[in-house]
Order: structure tokens, then C-alpha cells, then sequence
DNA sequence: GTCTGAAATTGACCATGGTCAGTTTAATAG
DNA sequence: CTATTAAACTGACCATGGTCAATTTCAGAC
């Protein structure tokens, strides 16, 4: 978890512009590389929700100006370091063979719902991230759920009665739906994993 | 809605027992009564996203700590005010007609899809507490989709195909996913209730 | 009345995310 | 090499939610 390799896209948020080659100055990707590291090592010692702007600069040797050079804000970063990681586990989804029946596409998620649900906060910020806010920028973690939208398109491409499409929808409303119980005292009890399962095959 | 008849059931907070009767002090009421009634002008004039504790305590004309010893912290707040008001527009739900197809139902459901999408920061906070946090209290908001479901248990009562419980639990799914796809970049354009319709006629 | 303990209230203080005018650094022109 | 200029960086400062030891108010006992 710490110091992994940086799958950042470099120059993500300061791509404005595709045409005019962007004169990125080394420094700044320097900068961006400690920072996302700092950020990584308090995660890897006090978890997502720990996470403080002044101890990432601080670990990172930089001004808490210059972090908010890099990100627009907190979240922006918690969009990078949760987007990356959902990549990470879409990765080895997508390598993965398709499953047939709702128990196996419920098990096969169960590396995302475990870290989905790893933490309240994380949660929170994936769910307020998952609709990018702005039409002007789509996060990672936005990307993250175009990516699931299409894996689930694809599992269900050979069901004839309804589009791929709205069976995808359906199933991402489903899936978060099964996570959103996880946190509710109504509903703590039952596994979100089991919940999964229950919704898919009615499906 | 402002200074509308309060609903907001007196002593919530501060029945951790039910059987000693508490000494609740009429002075308690009158003070969580003007913080109620300050928070509802400051969020006619500024809407929810620009409300301040500040500037509530102010109009209330007490001081901070006063604030926090009526709500654990500004969300709690929150939970009152947009539970009150969800639960006005299911009551006025409740007393109409049992819509019979998905259609009808999404049109039925417009005013509390208007209300939970009107503010970005509205729909945050409503996701974020419609499972409440901890066992030991279920808000106002989580009261709401409670009611939610077994309304929606009560429309499909008469499909044989599937539980009410499950049908029910699947057009919640479906409820939050319409609205949530509203705030998203890549689904901006199109309506939550026609998303919803769709959402229903399949399900 | 007044004494007493509990409940309610106060406001100075803290924690933390976020801003911005000013400074430093680096790339390019001459 | 020096001047120029834009980008990157700095850190003092602000905004706002939240805390808590000290104070005030209230209700009941006598």
C-alpha cells in the first residue's frame, strides 16, 4: 500500500487544453508524485479517514499552499487515492472470467464492496464522487463507475430481455444499494454480499 | 416555511430512557425551539447550503455551545429540518391514491424527488444519514426511509412474482439511483423521474 | 426565603480545511 | 550572462464547525 507504482495520470487536472502542448515544468510533477506519496503513507498508517492536509504537506516537505496548487481541495485528492485504488480492483476484474449466475457476479464484487465499504468516510466520498460533480471534470472515481458500468454490460450482453444497458443501470443501483444497507442500523445485520445476490437474482 | 408549525418531536435527543420520566426544562424547549425556527429563516433567506451555525445561534440569540448541547453537530441539525420536511411530503403521499403503474408512481414520487435534489448539499446529506450512523439512534432522515419502503411495500402489495419486502428494497435501489444520476456529468441531461419510469417498468 | 445539586448556558478556545498577496524558481530571449 | 515573465511555491491568515471549564438558572427540600 505504500509507495506504490503511480498510475497518477500525469497532468490530469491541468489539461485544459489538448492542442497546445502544456509546458509542465519537472518540478511540478515532483511536487505531485511526494505529495500523493505522503498522502499514501499517513493512509497506510491512520487509514482514509485520518487522513490531514497538514500532515500530508508536512511528510511531503512542501507548503500548505502548494497542496491546494495540486488539488482544488481535500476530496480532490481522496478522488485520486480512491479512484486509483478502484482501478486497481476493476484491473483485476476485467482479467478475470465473466460470471454466470447473480451468486458468482455477487462474489466476484467482493473485493470492491470490501473496500467500498473499508471505511464510513470512504463511502461517503465515493458516493458524492461517483456523479462527477461539474460537466467540466469527470474524477477518477467518476471513471471508476463508467468502467463498472460497462463490465456489467458485458456480463449480461447475452440476456435477450432487456437492453445491456438498463440491466447495467440496474445492477450498479443495486450493488450500491446492498453497500448503503451495510452502514444502516436498520439493516446491519445480513452481509452486503448476501443482499447482493438476493437483488441479482430477481434481476 | 418559515416558522411553520413545529413537528419536530420534543425531547428526541435526550430520551435515552424511557420509563424514568425526564426533568425536561420548559426553558430546554423554548431554546431548541428558537434554534429551530432561526435555522428555518436563515434557510429561506440562504437556502440549506448556506446555513451557518454562526448565524443561526445569532438570530437564536444564544451562544455557540448552546447550539451543540441541542444537536450533536450541524448534520444533526440538518436531519431534523430535511426529515421534518420529507416527512411532510409522505404524509401527503400516504393520503393519496395507490399509483398502479410505473409511471403513476414516478409521478407520485416528483415532490420528494424535487425536494431531495434541489440542493446538491441536500441530496449529500439525505444519502449520508438515510442509513443511520450508529445502532444506538435512527434519525429523523432514516425515520423517512423507513417510511419510504413500507409505502412502496404497501403499492406493490398484490404482485405475486416477487416479496413487497424485495420489490420494495429494489425501487428504493432504483429511486436513489434516478436522483443520483441527476448530479451526474454524464447523465445530466436526461430527468430522474423519467429515469425512474423507466427503472420501474422493468423491475 | 434560601440552600443545594443538577441542568442549561456561555464564550474563549481549538482543529482543520481553504485563500491569496507576495516571493522564489525556472525557462526563454537578447 | 542578464533581463523578463510565467509558473510554482510559501506561510500568515481566514472561515467555520466543534469543545469544555466555568458560570448561571432552575426546581425541590427545608
Amino acid at each position: 500500500m505504500t509507495a506504490v507504482n503511480n498510475k497518477f495520470d500525469p497532468g490530469h487536472f491541468f489539461c485544459q487544453n489538448a492542442v497546445m502542448n502544456k509546458p509542465v515544468q519537472a518540478r511540478t510533477l515532483k511536487t505531485r508524485a511526494k505529495l500523493i506519496n505522503a498522502a499514501q503513507a499517513v493512509v497506510a498508517t491512520s487509514g482514509y479517514e485520518g487522513l490531514r492536509v497538514e500532515e500530508v504537506v508536512k511528510r511531503a516537505g512542501v507548503a500548505k499552499g502548494t497542496f491546494f496548487a495540486h488539488f482544488r481541495d481535500k476530496d480532490a485528492l481522496m478522488d485520486q487515492l480512491l479512484g486509483a485504488e478502484m482501478d486497481r480492483i476493476l484491473d483485476a476484474l476485467e482479467d478475470g472470467p465473466i460470471p454466470q449466475t447473480p451468486d458468482q457476479m455477487a462474489r466476484a464484487l467482493d473485493p470492491l464492496i470490501r473496500f467500498m465499504t473499508s471505511e464510513r468516510y470512504v463511502f461517503d466520498v465515493i458516493l458524492r464522487y461517483s456523479g462527477a460533480a461539474g460537466v467540466t471534470e469527470i474524477g477518477p472515481i467518476a471513471h471508476t463507475f463508467e468502467r463498472q458500468f460497462r463490465l456489467f454490460a458485458k456480463w449480461v450482453a447475452d440476456r435477450d430481455d432487456l437492453s445491456p444497458e438498463l440491466l447495467a443501470e440496474g445492477i450498479q443501483a443495486f450493488f450500491l444499494q446492498a453497500m448503503s444497507l451495510q452502514f444502516c442500523a436498520l439493516h446491519a445485520s445480513s452481509q452486503a454480499q448476501a443482499r447482493l445476490t438476493t437483488y441479482l437474482q430477481a434481476w
